[in-house]
DNA sequence: TTTGTTGATGTAACCGGTTACATCGTCCCA
DNA sequence: TGGGACGATGTAACCGGTTACATCAACAAA
């Protein structure tokens, strides 16, 4: 392993003036400089940043710790972050706290030194205990939470607000009887979402108490809650799942059950994930704007590690989903897009 | 920042002790190592990583170095990497080399003395530079890239044979003119599928010349491709495309001619995305296994490392996608799957 | 009692960088 | 010509761990 002391003695000259050339310091001769840049480039010489990390303190890197690492949810949320970073020039260290509290604490501690700050996404924070780990030694951002503390930042979106935007999406559709598809039992985005769509069907259809019917987030459990509905013969004209995969599973048992999905039957789901955009009919759902939501975190993170972690994190953000009215909420029967030009000339081609 | 040092006053007794009731080392009293063990949980002492590993070697963190980020084949992929990597302590540092080889060598500078061994995704490792950073210094793994080196383990798919199963496929269908639509003209997974299918059909149907129209992995550039072929009237009765997106584009295009997909003209994707589940017609596609890949490239990289670096590298491990047949290659018309049980009660329910 | 052995603990060097401070040579101006 | 200022360079301490080696106490055997 060639260190830079190994570059100094071929370049002739002392360590600092080395350290100082390489890191782009002023006070050195040009000629100096050249003659070590060489040294270096010819020994192959790259920095350890360990080492480099324990006088600077600093690691040119960030942390994320996240529940799961699996679906375009994740890889969205990634590229986001990654967005950010790399125009900072900053790594990323991923971490899967694979929804085990221990491992959450875990991760975060094999993070210390190894990062200049954190983006944690956890359903609990206070559960997980993280909310002790995190804090005074290092800035860190927290996703997706609802806690509060001057201690850390926050990004999130506006679930209840975007439920509410739905509805009444819906409602202006001509759906009245709307039941809703809820996620896991204890998931808070589920839970704000289910409370956006309460409050907007009272305000909207004087409906104070509307069918939710429970779900977990998967695609058969949206499929199972559609047959319950089904098999319960409920006046329903419109399903809105809290998420899209639920909405997806939900809207193939009305197909099969030979409902028109959009004329007879909505369906709205909730994520805006890409297989949304391609079933048929395709998926009227909320973006969350997962990237974003990253980058914003990320902009967050650096912006409290430059600003002196002490000053006050800022302000939660909050970010606004945006309605994709698709084709599973349009209650006339779509002719189709316009046939493509070219495609006029012939039926079939074999 | 609290040091073991700190953690040695607290307790009483000298870093070396700290030090080795910390890692678990055996020749500490009990007494003594609870004492260490209860200052250190009093003070909130977290290791910091980097000195550590400057003095073990040791990182405990492997990089993982990919073109993008994003989409499901990412995600997929990151999932297979850390299945393995959680399973052995190990932390995952990521860098998107966003497509410049000035950036592949960045992030791969950037990793040293971070990180245990390489994952390394590249289009082209030689054109990238990367061939000269890798190796000596920390084992490497390369993924889905042909270069040949007992410097670095490869893991790839047979991208060859795998067409050649598809086309086989095709063929057993009944479907005899067969076009391919290709990817970026210089990818070589794109390459590796031309040549598999061309094979193929001349094996299978005598065909030395087959139709191959060019695309670039898009949506839009499959559903460009289907156009040329309708406007081209060219008889064809099955198009294989080099990727889902590219077969959905394609598919589109054609259901909006009114072509019947599947019985009229078989399309075939590669990659198996979530979307190729959920399109009507489902797509038929070969599943690239991608986090199978991940995995395998992580047990080899940590199996490398284990067995000391200069250990030859393992052999390149060629990992056969999967046919998974869907509909759109079905040339019996589908009656749909039997109706959900409870779904006879109703035809509508509002 | 002396000596050897063993096991727990302490001291200090080292890992590879960065940087405060010391040193040294030049140049400028009185 | 001498002294001060300044800019380039070198020396060495330090960051926070690990660990080879030294030390020391306790105990067993002679």
């Amino acid at each position: 392993m060639v260190t830079i002391r190994d570059v100094a003695r071929e370049a002739g000259v002392s360590v600092a003036s080395a350290s100082r050339a390489l890191n782009g310091h002023d006070s050195v001769t040009p000629a100096t400089r050249a003659r070590i840049e060489a040294a270096a480039k010819q020994l192959r010489y790259v920095p350890h940043s360990g080492a480099r990390s324990l006088t600077s303190r600093r690691s040119d890197a960030i942390g994320v710790v996240l529940p799961d690492l699996f679906g375009e949810f994740f890889s969205e949320l990634i590229r986001g972050i990654d967005r950010v970073a790399f125009d900072h020039g900053l790594q990323l260290l991923l971490s899967n706290m694979h929804g085990s509290p221990h491992e959450a604490s875990h991760a975060v501690r094999t993070m210390r030194g190894r990062v200049d700050g954190l983006l944690v996404m956890s359903p609990d924070v206070h559960r997980d205990g993280l909310i002790d780990l995190l804090g005074d030694d290092i800035p860190a951002v927290l996703l997706n939470a609802r806690e509060q503390s001057e201690r850390f930042g926050s990004v999130g979106i506006d679930n209840a607000g975007a439920a509410r935007v739905m509805t009444e999406h819906l409602v202006e559709c001509g759906y009245r009887r709307i039941a809703f598809v809820a996620g896991p039992r204890h998931n808070r985005d589920s839970a704000e979402r289910v409370a956006g769509f309460r409050g907007a069907m009272a305000a909207l259809t004087g409906e104070r108490d509307p069918i939710v019917v429970p779900g977990d987030y998967s695609e058969s459990s949206g499929a199972e809650a559609a047959r319950l509905l089904i098999a319960g013969r409920v006046a329903v004209d419109a399903i809105f799942c809290a998420n899209d995969m639920m909405a997806i599973g939900c809207a193939g048992v009305l197909a099969d059950a030979g409902i028109a999905i959009g004329p007879t039957i909505g369906v709205a789901g909730f994520d805006d994930i890409p297989a949304a955009h391609y079933v048929e009919p395709s998926l009227t759902t909320m973006n969350s704007r997962i990237a974003d939501m990253g980058a914003a975190a990320t902009e967050m993170l650096i912006a409290m590690s430059r600003d002196g972690m002490s000053a006050k994190a800022a302000e939660p953000l909050v970010l606004e989903p945006q309605l994709m009215r698709r084709k599973s909420t349009q209650r006339v029967a779509d002719h189709g897009p316009a046939p493509v030009s070219q495609s006029l000339s012939t039926g079939s081609l074999s």
